[in-house]
RNA sequence: GGUGGCAUAGCCAAGUUGGUAAGGCAGAGGACUGCAAAUCCUUUAUCCCCCGGUUCGAGUCCGGGUGCCACCUCCA
């Protein structure tokens, strides 16, 4: 099965054909790092990442490329404000933007151009829009004259007219027409700014991802990531850019995320209820919060709460417990007896591969992470019954189909970039394992003299601690956290 | 005003080309337990916002409503 993909462009879903079956090109719209990204940021981020997982399991190559917006409005701002440069406000955040997306288990792209690395190609571009009759300079700014590009308005579905009726633009005298966007700023007092033609001066927002995506992917690439509010007029313009001068279609697929949203509407910076990942992941774990971003369609709005942050967590949770009980099932050693019923494992077996089917089916479907966790689960059951059954044994059959279900779990759950399998946990300090054993030899003394005060009571302040304890029928067991 | 999307059980949510409602959370019942916790199993929508239509058959297509969200300004 090919992988269809919703297109932005087209509105609807499409079968992916790669321009190069060699190496499938994805540019990803990044921040703009003026401050730590929030958790609908990250979902851009999470999105591509799956993309391109999902990509390179069914065997392609890929390329990803990722920007970093160093130089706008908000970078300015923010460095004044701080007092610190814009270059070092930059650094800042895009270290904070690796180590948080690194706990979120993005693997990187294998660039990440910034924008003020690519000023000499941005003020070409420039020139020849200039030349081909597409900008237009007026006292040092530069326009995109949105009216001679026939195709303006394709991504988004608007027309001129249409896009002038609603428009809330301010009027700017200088523009020919309020929908011309600009190219290149003059720069102001006191503003960074970079020699060109036109005098001192910094690009506008859409030039970068042009200049850029060209610069490494060239005049024809595969996708093009975003979130949904980036097609108009981001998007649209970026289109614009290229194309004039391209002359023809640049990009084959755009994938627009939907939003986080909460209580129902968007999360943003400028409505202020937003959350930024840095903190969220304070009181959730990384994985969780990763989870939680993929249980839902890409497309499909999600809310974000503590309600749904939970039940992310118990959705997780109960995946790793039967992996984790597979595990523990596993021997270390090789297992001589000889299969008993051979019959309940050819239907694991069976079932292990059917779910394997079915969360590809979901994968090509436009990316339906929801319903490949629903097949990992239903896999997990199947599982679980299968083991549970009094007349299960280990013997060369079950090992051999736990082990297949165990590598089916790591590896599916490794394209959703989830790890499933029991963590090896290695312990602040080494001196914790034997004192919690200690006390559990003590509370296991109490309870043969039954002296369920004391042993409770160990049992309780161990939970205060955070030590959980469970009586399973082979033994006492416990968990940190 | 234009454009795009959404409306499915208490909550979150998937529903491929129409064929008789995935999965998770919560709840209920059960297994296990000294009691718990944890875990596992079973179970939970005569019905998919409303009205009309096409069809042997519609959550799924068509027409008309209602409600919600988003974009048209920086925004993932």
């Amino acid at each position: 099965m090919a992988l269809q993909i919703y297109n932005t462009l087209t509105k609807q879903k499409e079968e992916f054909k790669p321009v190069d079956p060699e190496k499938v090109k994805i540019y990803s719209c990044g921040p703009t790092v003026y401050d730590y990204f929030h958790i609908g940021n990250a979902r851009a981020f999470v999105v591509p990442d799956i993309l391109k997982r999902y990509l390179e399991y069914k065997g392609y190559n890929v390329f990803h490329v990722m920007n970093f917006t160093d130089i706008d409005d908000k970078m300015i701002k923010r460095a004044n404000k701080e007092g610190v440069s814009i270059k070092e406000l930059a650094d800042r955040f895009i270290d904070a933007y690796f180590e948080d997306t690194k706990k979120l288990n993005i693997k990187e792209a294998d660039v990440y151009p910034r924008a003020t690395d690519y000023i000499e190609d941005i003020i070409k571009l420039l020139k020849r829009l200039e030349e081909e009759g597409y900008a237009y300079e007026v006292d040092g700014d530069i326009f995109f004259e949105v009216k001679k590009f026939a195709d303006y308005g394709k991504l988004s579905n608007q027309n001129l007219e249409e896009l002038a009726s609603g428009a809330r633009i301010e009027v700017n005298e200088q523009k020919k027409d309020p929908l011309d966007f600009v190219l290149w700023k003059r720069s102001k007092e006191g503003e960074p700014a970079w020699d060109s033609p036109w005098g001192p001066g910094r690009p506008g927002w859409h030039t970068e991802c042009s200049v850029m995506s060209r610069h490494y992917l060239g005049d024809k690439f595969d996708f093009h990531t975003g979130g949904i509010d980036l097609a108009f007029p981001h998007h649209e313009n970026e289109i614009a850019q290229s194309e004039a001068v391209n002359g023809e279609q640049v990009i084959n697929y755009w994938v627009h995320n939907g939003y986080v949203n909460v209580d129902g509407e968007k999360m943003s910076k400028s409505l202020g209820n937003f959350f930024t990942t840095r903190d969220i992941l304070k009181d959730y774990s990384p994985d969780v919060v990763r989870f939680f971003l993929i249980s839902n369609h890409y497309r499909s709005p999600i809310n974000f709460s503590d309600v749904e942050l939970n039940d992310a967590k118990k959705s997780l949770r109960r995946l790793r417990n039967t992996v984790a009980r597979i595990h523990k099932l596993i021997p270390d050693n090789k297992v001589e007896i000889d299969a008993g019923n051979q019959k309940e494992v050819e239907a694991i077996e069976r079932a292990i591969d059917d779910k394997r089917v079915k969360f590809e089916e979901a994968m090509d479907d436009d990316l339906n992470t929801a319903l490949a966790i629903a097949s990992l689960h239903e896999l997990a059951k199947k599982i679980n019954i299968f083991v549970n059954d009094s007349e299960f044994e280990i013997n060369k059959a079950t090992v051999m189909v736990l082990e297949k279900a165990y590598n089916t779990f790591e590896e599916l759950g490794s394209i959703l970039g989830i790890e499933l399998r029991p963590e090896l946990k290695e312990e602040g300090n080494k001196l914790i394992p034997p004192l919690i054993e200690l006390l559990l030899e003590i509370r296991e003394e109490a309870r043969e003299e039954q002296n369920w005060d004391l042993a409770d009571k160990i049992r309780d302040e161990l939970k205060e601690l955070g030590i959980t304890i469970k009586d399973r029928p082979q033994g006492t067991e416990w968990e940190i956290e």
